[in-house]
DNA sequence: CCTTTTACCCACTATGTCAATAGGTAAATA
DNA sequence: TATTTACCTATTGACATAGTGGGTAAAAGG
């Protein structure tokens, strides 16, 4: 399931897009618009912020900018920023996971087949896809 | 993610399918094959039970049995009851769940979208699939 | 220069889930 | 009646989730 973390991101870049003006736009708009607290919104901004979706700038005319347009963001690279890699398993999303039975484990394969499936999902679909 | 649990009962299934003579398995046998801790997999098991997936029964030659063939369990039937509704997020996974939002909402229907081609994926696929 | 506005940073907490473990009771068979 | 099995209740440690609280730093306007 996708925690608020990932679909509050969602959100804040979908509103970034949509009162895009050029300008800065400041967190606590962001907050109100979208009823979500902003003390947590800091939170999620901030990872947003390192990984490299918004710049931010502070004091007056600060606030939060996209720095790409909308059709450039693809929906899985903020999703797995925020929640982490989308598989579905942990063998498949930690990379230094050991198991013993991946020669000849057969459930592997549908998990392949179903991440291959989300990630080509979230890959295909854009923030702008998202707006109209 | 799919946690153990889900991931767990799928093996009991595989093993127990595998492993059909018409008699009842000993989870003690299970859990040796699958080297999983026999007092975790009472607990999965005995939901597996209450689910009807599988029957039990107590005694000297007791233990577990599949209930239909293979190619009648739908993983996605077994996935659901052991990790709950195949749903991406909390407002289509909770049957009560209320949402100011949901009217106007930008990202449902990419949710949507998502939950249907997952639901599809699982019960597309049977036990039977995994075994082979 | 000073105040205001904004981002940015660190710590804390309550609640819940995950992945078990521990120790028993009930039932079925030989 | 002893053995084998399922079945039941409770507890635990670690971690994640979804926040809150209280500050500091930076940028701009007056």
């Amino acid at each position: 399931m996708i925690s608020t973390k990932g679909r509050y991101a969602l959100r804040v870049m979908i509103d970034l897009a949509e009162h895009d003006t050029g300008n800065y736009i400041p967190l606590k708009d962001i907050a109100e618009r979208q009823e979500i607290s902003k003390k947590y919104l800091e939170i999620i901004v901030k990872e947003m912020v390192q990984g490299g979706l918004v710049v931010g700038t502070s004091g007056k005319g600060g606030g939060y900018k996209l720095v790409k347009k909308p059709e450039k963001y693809k929906i899985g690279e903020i999703l797995e920023l925020m929640e982490g890699p989308l598989n579905s398993v942990a063998c498949l999303a930690d990379k230094g996971f050991k198991c013993e039975r991946k020669k000849s484990c057969q459930t592997l394969p549908m998990w392949v087949e179903f991440d291959k499936m989300v990630h080509d999902f979230f890959y295909h679909k854009t923030l702008k896809d998202l707006i109209e």
